[in-house]
DNA sequence: GCATTGACGAAGG
DNA sequence: CCCTTCGCCAATG
């Protein structure tokens, strides 16, 4: 399960980073995006104060450039900005390649940005329980 | 050890 | 409503 709320601001009480490359806030971020939904979304900033860090959220970005090479896999294309757009696209093996994944999930793209966002929209705190 | 850099977001102009 | 600035914090040079 996720640890639904803590407050990690030392990585040191829960596992030295010399040992574990990713330590928990990284795998935290990977098991709540792994609980996306297919044909929905959330953001960066959702994921960041679910996991309690709250003002973070580029952590949540910065978490998932490791999620490419992580398993189980990351549905790391369900993962938005604020403003629905695909602002991480450029970090896939192609620069289609995101909004294609998405379109097999039925969501649509337009200027690099998720039709429906709020719709689509998967918040964790909500969905998950605060 | 300081400066820069982000797949961010809120606030201010 | 668009653009800029600033805060956030781990990683990198």
């Amino acid at each position: 399960m996720v640890p639904k709320k803590s407050s990690r601001k030392s990585p040191s009480e829960e596992q030295p980073r010399s040992l574990s490359r990713q330590y928990s806030f990284f795998e935290d971020v990977y098991q709540v995006v792994r609980q996306v939904p297919r044909g929905r979304i959330t953001t960066y900033g959702a994921i960041a104060r679910y996991l309690g860090t709250g003002l973070s959220a580029r952590m949540v970005g910065w978490a998932m450039n490791g999620a490419h090479h992580v398993h189980p896999a990351v549905p790391a294309h369900r993962v938005v900005n604020r403003n629905g757009m695909l602002s991480g696209k450029a970090h896939f093996e192609t620069p289609t390649q995101m909004e294609e994944l998405l379109g097999k999930e039925k969501v649509r793209v337009e200027k690099d940005t998720v039709v429906d966002f709020e719709k689509r929209f998967w918040d964790p705190a909500r969905e998950l329980g605060l």
